[in-house]
DNA sequence: CCGGTACCTACTGATATAAGTAATAGACAATAT
DNA sequence: GTATTGTCTACCGACAATATCAGTAGGTACTGG
């Protein structure tokens, strides 16, 4: 059975978006399918999974279901507006409504082992999962937290990717896709890009047709040739365009708590050439690196023109600094005040 | 409730009243006549009106001196030019004094082309030339006079010499060593050339010098003794007549220079000891009483034995009086042996001997001979202020040096463990790397071409140079050194930072010490060039050099009107941090964790980085592992900013808006945080002398003396040492041990949960040693100042409450610290004190709801407890230990155990001060202002058997509601009713007077429910109900009080909404809303203009040698931030009352010679004079409260923002938006494009200008003139006329600003708390 | 000799940073449509 | 000119984000008329 697609002047009457940007063109939605060529990974539809987290008005969570027909498909929702809507609109259908928030780390355990209504099934980490895919909706700019700590989750195998490398395809503020695709040597290189290349290959889809574009690394543009997506078929546009990403996870060997170390505070200083910026490591780190790195080249860049290979390697020297500083003390308690 | 009075009848009584009791006021009106402005204040002003607000409210009215007292342009403009002065200034001192003379000189230059600054301009030429002819740059007389009129004709010829060029002229000549001839001759060309007589060239003692007067007077004779300033006139006089005859003639070993003199030998000095003859009056005395003493002395430590008498003539005096006085074997060797030499005694900061001078001066019998003891130590006393705050650093140095002597000498095998070897072994290795620095910028500052080719990273390095260099050799680098590592030592953990501090308040704190000590230093020089020539000694003489001195200072102190900029600290910081970095090294030892082999290293002791919080990046420095352990356990008093300890002598008395407080560094009055326009009125105000009420308080609580409690100290110091927690003090903790990390791939809800744990126990951990760190400050504190008489210097916070300069250890502090301090005086108890010494326990021991004779017998029936806990504290069941503050109840114990061992306890000499707290003073303000009596009741004003509890009655009314509510069947008043306690709704009500929110309310009471209720959103759910009640139920009890509060805020919210009339475009640069600039300012009863100091912050990012860091402009023009200003102001304005209320009482009580002390609403003096405290404050309660401040308060607002106008929307239908739409389009179509708001403006400005015209014909036209605002004005009721919401119906208009009605008064007459018991109790 | 222009530097303002958003709900201000 | 989104949230003492880049203003050197 199909389900019914409802048209873009349908949902135009929503009101509250909750800062969220969906594509709202089905033709669109197919073209972009058409490219992703799902089908190769999920070849057996009887085992496919599908977790669709904020749907939203679902547009495309409908045509995903017509087209793909997974064995199961389950929207998690959080938001009452389009709770509502998807109650009614699901109710009889083989799609499953979670009424959870996908912000919360507790809807996932809840799903899947508490109440068990997703079974995901584990697989090793020599392939891409082809029994679950997961599909989200993280627009809204000020949630750009949580996409990041979606993407950490990659490397620390867990929350969703305990599963195994689970693909997921996401819609993002066209702002965050530039950060997370910067490539070494970029303007907008920063951790999140090196924690992209790190655990993933993430592919530009879509994106809409916006200025933005342009702050994006003509490599990327030209290795992924993304789909451009008028600004009429997405809802309150604005100047702030979304992007449609595809990350496949990689395997990845990497000492996660020096490397976060090491990324972090050298990118701080990410034009400073290494030779410098490498003493805001620690005491002392400057002249324990120095005698290390026999590259000379690599102690003049600058930590933003790095790659992730550059940083495992700095960061398997930190690791074996016998004077290194406790990287679990580097954070600041802000002053707080409880007198009563 | 009936309310027979309303509040214009009440005014009525009011006056009719004070017609009564002022006889002879001739402007008494109707209340019914009395109209707005000041006009009315002046007969509002009464009785109290004197006190200081009629005259300061009339100073600040006057417009001009405000910089947003004008347009938004010229604001801009004249702050932009203060900064660029204030930086110009601060490096022309800075120039000067490092004799960079080119460089200052092109400074002038600059500053000549200021315009706004032209007519003080002279001010910066004088200092500059002063410099020039100190530093000898002038050659001849002949050479200074070419150069004057080359400066003046020439290069400033806007600018006309004055009274003060022509002293520097004179000193010039006179210390030119010319003939005779050619002196005499140029000054009296110069004494000719006087712009105001004789008397005002002579009045700089600045310049000219003790020897100079001495020249004009009787070398040249052109000067008469009265034309000699009063304060040098008799140091002067005394030469003139002693003249070359005196034989007492004694090069004296000046403190600063004292390693030009070598002290003469101990020998002879005790024979010119001796020679000098104890005053006869202690002679007769002397033989018979040394018996009388109760025990022995202790000294402080014994040793030092050595130590050979090397003090100066003027010490010997003072010993000698005091070997004079009736002293027990034991002192009069320790004073025997004392070492009289104010530098060498700064106090006991090491573990030097010293005396116990209390100890010795509670020992004296009779008065006469405690106030010679006192002479005699307030003079040593004077000497060794100086030494401290100008000597200190070289004190911590020489610390260094000697642990690090002593060690090497030993052979100390550990010697590298030392912390004080290190901190020696950095300060050597810094001190080149600095002079050489300072080499550099000299080269740079002096316009030296460089030697070399220099790369392009020493060219930028020179241009910053450019900008700090000047700073960097004001101070010896030696000293720089010292307070560079002292400063970072210092702010160890400090800002959240869990081994190291924020680079941003490092390099501000370093620069911010470094300019300290430039001050005193400068202080100190200046001081020294004066007086070099004074060096006679007898005793007398010194006296009058002394007065002398300290009447200079201030006169330099008030001069100086230089800070730097906070930009430039933070550059000069950074150098010297980053030096520090370069140099200061650890010795490490760690585990490699390949080889897992030991391995020995080097690393630098700090370490710059940054790190996160919240995404935004901070700077912070890092002191390294292996120096925090050290850290924990070491004595840091040392890096107390000397300037800043409690005084030894008594503090500069208040006299104008920067001058009092300590003797070498300047503070100001009033703590303004960077508001450019406060310190504007309280400049205006204090200039005009209308606030001397203020400056009379203030010196009361500055001359209250002070000791420490040597007993609590030394129980105190016991458990300190045990390392353990005890009480609020929490023991020594090792190091941090966080939890390890869970696996990567557990859920990432365990990752959140981790991390929270962790920042817990670090924030626990941090807060503990915060807590530990500051204990010892006090006690350290506490320590050095053991047996000394000392006092606290205060100042005012924008609001007018006062607090001590000096942080860490005062009276405002902890129940520690409180419980360390004692007067210094003591009073007989009598049987009066005995009653108030034990309600002082009992109220300490929290039980202070009872009436007094309950509260007396609580502590009679307590006397073995007592006794217990007096005579060994730390045994038994410390009953004291119990008590709601423990440190002051055992020092009360102890006094009490004291006078008990007496056969009369009413004999006993007491110290302890004794409290008096308001109940609620803030709401007892409210109460007074509003006249509820239902509230007045409830916090004491009205006389009553017993004290009320309002926090008990307000839970009790809750209780009732609740009760109510639950008959109704409402579920969550039957789960709250019975738990309703005091404690639930206290911090509410306590609060409520701060404008505490339903939201922050709520968060307090679950807070309490918590304890109660497990289920967390249980007990939220229930807290958000009940708070619905506690606010209701406070309402309802002080119902007039909040209809105040709600007065106030809506004045402020007007006030900060409103728009002046001179506002031009700019400020309507976001389309028709203006920016508005006007913050609420009012006037205290004292006269103190208040200025709240709320704005948008403006702050810009500086570039140091580190990183940048952030740093807030404060010439800056910032729209108001209206939320601060109306949240604040209810709160502000009642705590300006108390201040007021607080300073009136210590006035009075100055006056009747009480020792006074305060915390804001706690009132201390001695047992004894408790009860004319009692007297004194109610009377200034009532004084205070006499006048209709509310009324007065509106008056003031009416005067200061008339012609202000505000927004408002009315309906569009209405007639009058029909008028304004129909005025508009008449504007638009004479401008010829659509009139904006800021146009309607301008026309309203330009008829309020018309009608203020003198011309009678322009009032005429302004009469006739219709605006958008003048049509408002025909309304009368306009109010109804204004709409809530907005819609396509309404129009925003203009209309005058208008403050809302007062609220209705209650007829609670204040005269009645004059017999109530418990209004402070 | 003058003005114009290219080029350089200094300064200002904007933006990104990390990565649970601690709890809560309603007013008020700011921003975008 | 309105609708949505964002920001607070008890006063004072009190204590603070920073690196980098784009754009612009201002100054200087050079060149052509």
């Amino acid at each position: 059975m199909s389900l019914p697609v409802r048209s873009l002047k349908e949902l135009s009457k929503i009101k509250h978006w909750y800062g969220f940007k969906y594509l709202l063109n089905p033709e669109v939605h197919q073209a972009i399918f058409d490219k992703l060529r799902l089908e190769d990974t999920y070849r057996d539809t009887t085992k496919f999974k599908v977790l669709d987290l904020y749907p939203g008005p679902s547009q495309q969570s409908a045509i995903f279901y017509n087209r793909f027909k997974p064995q199961q498909y389950v929207l998690m929702e959080s938001r009452a507006d389009f709770l509502t809507q998807l109650k009614k609109e699901y109710s009889n259908s083989p799609i499953d409504v979670i009424e959870k928030d996908p912000y919360d780390w507790s809807s996932y355990v809840d799903l899947i082992d508490q109440s068990k209504k997703l079974q995901v099934e584990k697989q090793s980490l020599d392939h891409i999962n082809d029994s679950f895919l997961t599909i989200g909706n993280l627009t809204n700019p000020a949630h750009e937290g949580l996409l990041m700590q979606w993407y950490s989750c990659i490397g620390n195998r867990n929350w969703l990717q305990r599963f195994g490398r689970v693909k997921m395809l996401l819609w993002v503020p066209t702002s965050s896709a530039v950060k997370l695709l910067a490539r070494p040597g970029s303007i907008s290189r920063s951790k999140c890009s090196v924690v992209r290349e790190a655990f993933t290959e993430t592919n530009l889809v879509a994106l809409s047709d916006t200025e933005e574009v342009k702050l994006f690394d003509d490599s990327v543009i030209t290795a992924n040739n993304p789909i451009i997506i008028s600004d009429t078929d997405i809802w309150q546009i604005r100047d702030k365009g979304i992007s449609l990403l595809e990350i496949n996870p990689t395997a990845h060997h990497i000492d996660l708590d020096n490397w976060e170390y090491v990324t972090k505070h050298l990118l701080i200083l990410k034009g400073t050439p290494l030779i410098d910026a490498l003493e805001s490591l620690g005491h002392g780190a400057k002249d324990y690196f120095k005698d290390k790195i026999t590259n000379q080249d690599l102690l003049n860049k600058s930590p933003n023109k790095l790659t992730n290979e550059e940083f495992i390697y700095l960061t398997d020297l930190f690791a074996k600094w016998p004077f290194k500083p406790d990287i679990f003390m580097d954070f600041v308690d802000i002053y707080q005040d409880d007198s009563f | 409730m009936l309310r027979p009075f309303t509040r214009s009848t009440c005014r009525v009584a009011a006056i009719q009243r004070r017609f009564i009791s002022s006889k002879g006021s001739k402007l008494l009106k109707p209340a019914t006549e009395l109209h707005t402005s000041l006009a009315s204040n002046q007969a509002l002003a009464g009785v109290n009106g004197g006190l200081g607000f009629l005259k300061s409210s009339q100073v600040s009215m006057s417009p001009g001196f405000d910089p947003y007292d004008m347009s938004h342009a010229s604001a801009v403009k004249s702050m932009t030019q203060s900064r660029d002065v204030m930086q110009l200034w601060s490096l022309l001192e800075a120039c000067l004094y490092s004799k960079y003379m080119n460089r200052a000189f092109a400074i002038l230059q600059s500053l000549y082309m200021v315009s706004s600054h032209r007519p003080y301009f002279i001010d910066d030429y004088n200092m500059y030339l002063a410099s020039y002819v100190q530093n000898g740059f002038a050659h001849s007389i002949a050479d200074l006079d070419r150069k004057l009129s080359t400066d003046l004709q020439e290069k400033f010829p806007a600018c006309e010499y004055d009274d003060k060029t022509l002293a520097i002229m004179i000193h010039n000549a006179l210390r030119s060593g010319e003939s005779s001839d050619t002196v005499g001759n140029s000054i009296h060309t110069y004494l000719r050339m006087n712009m105001k007589g004789v008397k005002s060239i002579m009045s700089h003692v600045d310049i000219l010098t003790v020897s100079d007067y001495k020249a004009l007077l009787e070398e040249f004779d052109v000067i008469k003794v009265y034309e000699v300033p009063e304060t040098v006139r008799s140091l002067v006089e005394k030469e003139v007549t002693q003249g070359a005859t005196d034989t007492e003639l004694v090069v004296e070993s000046d403190h600063s220079i004292s390693t030009e003199q070598e002290p003469t030998s101990a020998s002879t000095e005790s024979q010119l000891a001796e020679s000098i003859k104890p005053r006869s009056a202690l002679e007769s005395t002397n033989s018979e009483s040394w018996l009388s003493l109760d025990e022995t002395v202790k000294p402080l430590e014994k040793d030092a034995a050595k130590l050979t008498a090397v003090d100066t003539l003027g010490m010997r005096v003072v010993r000698h009086t005091l070997l004079g006085l009736n002293l027990n074997e034991q002192q009069r060797q320790n004073i025997a042996q004392f070492h009289f030499k104010a530098d060498e005694n700064l106090l006991n900061l090491d573990q030097k001997k010293s005396i116990d001078f209390f100890e010795v001066y509670r020992s004296l019998k009779s008065d006469a001979e405690r106030s010679e003891f006192e002479k005699s130590l307030d003079q040593f006393n004077q000497e060794r202020q100086r030494a401290l705050e100008s000597r200190a650093t070289d004190a911590a140095k020489e610390r260094w040096k000697h642990d690090f002597e002593e060690a090497r000498a030993r052979g100390d095998i550990s010697i590298e463990k030392r912390l004080n070897v290190k901190l020696w072994k950095w300060y050597n290795a810094m001190l080149p790397l600095l002079k050489e620095e300072v080499k550099f910028c000299s080269e740079v500052m002096s316009g030296k071409p460089p030697s070399r080719r220099l790369s392009s990273g020493e060219i930028k390095q020179n241009k910053t140079r450019q900008d700090y260099g000047a700073y960097l050799s004001l101070v010896d680098p030696e000293k720089m050194c010292v307070i560079t590592i002292l400063e970072l030592l210092k702010l160890n953990s400090t800002g959240g930072v869990i081994e190291g501090m924020r680079t941003a308040r490092a390099v501000i704190a370093v620069g911010k010490a470094i300019e300290m000590e430039f001050r005193s230093e400068q202080l100190l020089k200046s001081e020294l060039q004066i007086f070099k020539d004074v060096n006679r000694k007898s005793h007398e003489f010194k006296k009058y050099v002394q007065r002398a001195k300290n009447s200079f200072r201030s006169i330099k102190i008030e001069e100086s009107k230089v800070v730097w900029p906070q930009a430039a600290r933070a550059k000069i910081g950074s150098i010297m941090i980053s030096m520090l970095i370069h140099v200061a090294k650890v010795d490490l030892e760690g585990i490699d964790p390949v080889t897992k082999q030991k391995v020995h290293g080097e690393a630098p002791a700090f370490s710059h980085g940054y790190q996160y919080h919240n995404g935004s990046k901070l700077g912070v420095l890092k002191i390294h592992r292996s120096l925090i352990h050290q850290l924990n356990g070491e004595r840091l008093v040392a890096s107390v900013q000397p300037q800043l300890l409690p005084m030894l002598v008594k503090p500069r008395p208040w006299k104008s808006w920067n001058s009092g407080g300590y003797y070498y560094t300047q503070s100001s009055l009033i703590r303004s945080k960077d508001s450019p326009e406060q310190m504007a009125y309280l400049k205006a105000v204090s200039n005009a002398g209308a606030i001397d009420t203020v400056y009379q308080g203030l010196n009361v609580l500055g001359e209250t003396a002070w000791t420490v409690n040597r007993r609590v100290f030394d129980v105190m110091s016991e458990v300190w040492n045990s390392g353990k927690d005890f009480l609020e003090i929490p023991g020594i903790q090792e190091k941090l041990d966080l939890l390890p990390a869970p696996p990567r791939e557990s859920d990432p809800s365990v990752h959140r949960e981790w991390k929270l744990k962790n920042k817990e126990i670090a924030n626990k951990f941090s807060s503990n040693r915060s807590v530990r760190c500051d204990s010892n400050y006090k006690l350290e504190i506490a320590r050095a100042f053991l047996g000394e008489k000392f006092y606290f210097p205060h100042n005012l916070d924008f609001r007018g409450r006062a607090y001590p300069l000096s942080p860490h250890f005062n009276h405002l502090g902890n129940d520690m610290s409180r419980g360390l301090l004692i007067f210094w005086k003591g009073k007989r108890l009598g049987p009066r004190g005995l009653k108030w010494l034990k309600v002082h326990l009992s109220n300490l021991f929290g039980f202070d709801k009872a009436p007094l004779a309950d509260r007396i017998a609580y502590a009679e029936a307590h006397l073995k407890d007592v006794k217990r806990s007096a005579e060994d504290p730390l045994a038994g069941d410390g009953w004291w230990m119990k008590a709601d503050k423990p440190w002051q109840a055992l020092a009360t114990c102890i006094e009490i155990n004291e006078a008990y061992k007496l056969p009369n306890p009413e004999d006993f000499i007491s110290h302890q001060p004794v409290h008096q707290d308001g109940t609620c003073n803030g709401l007892q303000h409210y109460a007074a202002l509003g006249g509820d009596i239902e509230g007045a009741t409830q916090v004491n004003l009205v006389p009553n058997d017993r004290p009320q509890d309002v926090y008990a009655h307000v839970a009790k009314l809750v209780q009732a509601r609740l009760e109510a509510a639950a008959a109704k069947g409402d579920e969550q008043a039957e789960t709250l009713k019975d738990k309703i306690t005091r404690k639930v709704v206290k911090q509410t009500v306590m609060t409520n007077v701060y404008g505490v929110t339903y939201v922050g309310a709520t968060f307090q009471i679950e807070k309490q429910l918590s304890h109660i209720f497990d289920d967390r959103t249980y007990s939220l759910e229930l807290s958000k109900y009940l708070t619905k009640h506690v606010f209701a139920a406070v309402r309802e009890l002080f119902h007039g009080a909040h209809l105040i509060q709600d007065w106030l805020g809506e004045c402020a919210k007007r006030i900060s909404k409103s728009i002046r009339l001179d506002v031009d475009e700019k400020s309507f640069k976001n389309g028709n809303k203006p920016d508005f600039m006007s913050s609420v300012i009012w006037t205290t009863p004292l006269g103190l203009p208040i200025v709240q100091p709320y704005r948008e912050a403006s702050k810009k990012q500086v570039t140091t040698n580190l990183q940048t860091v952030f740093i807030s402009d404060p010439f800056s023009v910032n729209p108001v931030n209206a939320r601060r200003q109306k949240a604040g102001f209810p709160p502000n304005f009642i705590h300006s009352l108390d201040a007021s209320h607080m300073l009136l009482s210590a006035a009075a009580c100055g006056e009747e010679g009480l020792d006074f002390a305060s915390v804001h609403d706690s009132y201390w003096t001695h047992a004894c004079d408790v009860d004319q405290m009692n007297s004194c404050l109610r009377e200034q309660f009532i004084k205070l409260h006499e006048v209709d401040l509310i009324e007065r308060l509106k008056n003031e607002f009416d005067e200061r923002y008339k012609n202000y106008v505000q927004i408002a929307k009315i309906d569009k239908q209405s007639e009058l938006a029909k008028k304004i739409i129909a005025i508009r389009s008449n504007l638009s179509v004479k401008l010829g494009k659509p009139a904006t708001l800021a146009d309607e403006i301008y026309m309203e400005k330009r008829r309020t200008q018309l009608l203020e015209s003198e011309d009678p014909e322009e009032q005429e036209i302004g009469r006739n003139m219709e605006t958008t605002v003048s049509v408002t004005e025909l309304i009368d009721n306009l109010e109804e006329l204004e709409v809530k919401k907005t819609g396509t119906t309404t129009l925003m208009i203009l209309v005058p600003m208008r403050l809302p009605q007062i609220p209705p008064k209650g007829n609670f007459d204040v005269q009645d708390l004059r017999n109530s018991k418990y209004f402070f109790s």
